[in-house]
DNA sequence: TTAGACCCTGTACTATGGTATAGGTCAAGA
DNA sequence: TCTTGACCTATACCATAGTACAGGGTCTAA
């Protein structure tokens, strides 16, 4: 069976060695084997593991929490329930995270229609209030055609204008 | 005009106040004035140059960048293309970033079958290939049917998988 | 008048996820 | 033979984004 160097692998999984070397001090690669040599050598059940723990990074996980999915994937069959609700729990919280982001989207795309109009009228002015940084009906309008929902902290920034004038 | 202190502001934003403290020594702050006690006082245009901050920092943009950004605010009117290119700039990162954890959760998404039938079968194994920890054919067009588009680390290992057998 | 709740500054400490550097082994090619 | 490159360990160092703590001021309510 093929087996790999480290080098190989991190060039593969366009990673570089140190971050191999730390992953394996850190604990998560407690699967891969040496040779007489006492170097390591990757099989491809080991890049297999490499690119979970990638997709499990990618996802926002801890590599501390990675560490725990390895080792209870070593653990074998007893393990599945774990595994399982282990991903779950990440689901969730990944699909938070992309809502976040979405959310964050609208912003920026609100932010974008703000500076566009703003450089073609050459002046910010057109989207606030005279005198103050706070913005008018117009601007405000705008951002609630364009988010969909308003944040805790918004809505408080909402009021609190309201109540200025 | 009503204003606000620290405490208020961020009780109002989900911050802690040393956050608060710690963004105005990062420089990310410098448009919040004193009263006769030194005491800092947010008014409401400062509340949203700080709910601007978060929202930057919702999209992923570093501390540092966000800061560049205000400053450019302060400036006025003349730096309205360097901020509209940022935003533009910011909205790409960020869009690449969502694409990537959207790959994730298709990921994840397998995962989850993954471990729910090998949950239902009691097993592991009816998923791999005999005596070794390497997917059989039905979890790989599993994968496939459920994954978008592949990573060229996905593509990578499929390839000496396809070698192997 | 004193305790508690805020406010302030400055400095230290933390976790996370690496990256860099020093010092060493070993095999292959010029 | 000697140098280059890939491997190894151990340790140091880094940025980011806070969090905690020490020491001090000021106002207010019991």
């Amino acid at each position: 069976m093929k087996t790999f160097t480290i080098g190989e692998v991190a060039k593969k999984l366009n990673l570089n060695v140190e971050t191999l070397y730390y992953y394996d001090r850190k604990g998560l690669l407690p699967f891969v084997h040496r040779d007489e040599k006492g170097n390591r050598r990757f099989t491809v059940d080991d890049i297999e593991m490499v690119l979970t723990i990638l997709h499990l990074k990618n996802a926002g996980v801890t590599l501390k929490e990675i560490k725990q999915f390895i080792l209870w994937r070593l653990e074998g069959d007893q393990t599945l329930e774990e595994r399982w609700h282990f991903i779950q729990k990440q689901e969730k919280i990944l699909e938070e995270k992309i809502q976040q982001l979405i959310h964050a989207r609208e912003i920026l795309r609100y932010k974008d229609w703000y500076y566009q109009t703003a450089v073609e009228a050459g002046t910010e002015q057109i989207h606030l209030l005279p005198n103050t940084y706070q913005y008018n009906q117009d601007a405000q309008d705008k951002f609630l055609e364009m988010i969909d929902q308003m944040s805790e902290e918004e809505k408080f920034l909402f009021e609190i204008e309201k109540q200025e004038k």
